[in-house]
DNA sequence: AGCTTGATTGTTAGCGCTCACATCTAGCTC
DNA sequence: GAGCTAGATGTGAGCGCTAACAATCAAGCT
């Protein structure tokens, strides 16, 4: 920074005015020290800048590392929103998603002096561990749990089932049927609470559900067992596209076909969803929007001084219906 | 520091000692030192040790943000890898692997001081790009084209393909079809070159390859929509999974049974593989060994002083065979 | 005792930046 | 022309740490 201070004939203050936008410099100045940056191919010290303000222009993000869908894309997401609006993501993957493991994710990116934290907290597990972390941390929950006072970004689970649990009455099924996410997870709660609501809101009888343990397709092929078995099952809900491929195969087994006897709508439209046999009627979570959304919630804890937000903002992105054919045509 | 330096009745050099592990500190004193710091819930500032030591704990990851399932699993791997190293991992998604937003990737890197740089760079526009970053950043690749100096650390293409083409042709088939992946792929290349040999070296006639444009479901759709037109095919080898799901559904649609009249070997062993219709039976890489590896490439890199190492070495992870019900059982 | 040795601890400087403040200029008013 | 303002620039300190060196001390030797 000297050296280009000298090169430009200004002090390293000049510099540093140049370099963050500040406003009283003159344009002439400002063209020449650019100049000199440039000829001298300068880049600033970001580790320099982070120890003298106390925040590094990087966000911590913890995640449970997995290659679910969901979490996978969301965190992919939020690489790129964060990269285009210039801030650096550091990940925290950690294996179990308990308050110790959580606990020192999120104490290593503050040692980091991270600008920010996103947690990516599905599971209940992860909220009690949030509690812990100080209050004036500026930490934004995705798909975490809504009676914890932080701001929170999720998917709207409840409108995506309902969404699909709607789709399929308005089919003429008398009910439907659903295959759950696991009991830990948020996303499961959202996606039951929206079935049944649409269920009774319509008058239809609420059938039991059949819980699966994960989010895999030998879960749903296991929960797929029961429903092949059980002639006036006609409409299923399954709480992810992976778990409806299993109960596709289970059907397909036991030579019931979709969609002419069963109908089918799954969750998460992944990419290969579309060439399932059949091809999956899903629901469409918006993770681009849900990233950016809660980059933004992030940012803008940072830019309001001192004062945490009195009300934490709880933001809801609505998914979509994406139809294909594991669905019955309407007659 | 200093305070805990003055509970502790010594200097801040001392506590700096204890912090970093230096030999010569008495027992006592590093004793008392640590209890101190236990009482005031001292953290050290990372951003001043990355100041003054020029490098921080941070390992910086260059990925083409994607959902893919390879890419993916490699960059959640890593991130579990590097956090029992005591690294942090910055991740830098970037939208295209170009030459400009990779040299921008690698640049804010560097502005922060990482430690070291790993490139998830399975495409060919990513090797230019990385000859253009200094030759003396550390800087290992995964998945990158053999023929760039660097570190590299790969998935076994060529033997995970022999494996596929190779457990064909022990279940009696007279040749092996391939669907390959997009071209600019090195995986897709190493695939190819794997089954072209084990073809050859078996004397079996080599098929004309159906190149796929991108690795979804969709386009091993249209390629199965070829060969269920061909009577002859009995034996094939996709390039990924799902390729192979679209490949199944296509041969599904024009009643060519799997495995009894059409076998096929994926590869990646995608979780839900096991629940494709039939259960598929792929190829496993090894990511978690991946990822191991390049990072301990990456740390050696690190404490061998000056000198870049001579000769950059390649490691290839051999990938390991998952038989399941998509290929014919021998009679 | 006087000297060396090695283990342990303290002292000083400075990494590259930003902050708070001091200074300087130009343009205005009266 | 003195006095003021506001914009543009410079100065000095210090963020929290580590590297290099200096200092201390106990033990072992001649």
């Amino acid at each position: 920074m000297t050296d280009v201070a000298a090169l430009a004939g200004v002090s390293h203050q000049t510099v540093s005015r140049v370099l963050n936008n500040h406003p009283n410099v003159r344009e002439r100045t400002r063209v020449r020290v650019l100049a000199a940056i440039a000829e001298l191919g300068y880049r600033p010290n970001r580790a320099a800048k982070a120890l003298v303000t106390g925040r590094s222009q990087i966000i911590g993000v913890v995640a449970q590392s997995s290659t679910l869908f969901g979490p996978a894309s969301l965190l992919a997401a939020f690489g790129i929103a964060s990269a285009e609006a210039g801030f650096a993501v550091s990940v925290a993957s950690i294996r179990q998603l308990d308050r110790a493991s959580f606990q020192e994710a999120v104490e290593r990116h503050l040692d980091q002096r991270v600008s920010g934290i996103v947690v990516i907290a599905p599971v209940e597990t992860a909220s009690e561990a949030i509690q812990s972390v100080a209050e004036d941390v500026p930490l934004v929950m995705i798909d975490g749990d809504p009676t914890v006072p932080r701001p929170l970004v999720t998917v709207d689970q409840a409108e995506g089932a309902r969404l699909a649990t709607r789709h399929l009455l308005d089919r003429g099924h008398e009910t439907v049927w659903h295959v759950s996410g696991p009991g830990e997870w948020f996303d499961s709660r959202g996606r039951i609470e929206g079935w049944r609501r649409t269920l009774t809101d319509a008058g239809a009888e609420v059938p039991p559900i059949l819980p699966a343990s994960d989010w895999s397709a030998a879960s749903g092929y296991q929960a797929g067992q029961m429903l092949a078995r059980m002639p006036e099952v006609s409409a299923v809900f399954a709480a992810n596209d992976h778990l409806a491929l299993g109960i596709l195969r289970a059907l397909h087994e036991r030579g019931r076909s979709v969609p002419d006897q069963v109908s089918i709508v799954g969750f998460d439209d992944v990419p290969e969803s579309g060439y399932f046999i059949p091809p999956l009627t899903t629901v469409r979570p918006e993770f681009d929007e849900v990233a950016r959304t809660s980059l933004r919630l992030v940012l803008e804890h940072l830019s309001e001084d001192c004062p945490p937000p009195v009300t934490p903002r709880h933001v809801s992105i609505p998914p979509v219906l994406v139809e294909r054919n594991s669905v019955r045509p309407p007659h």
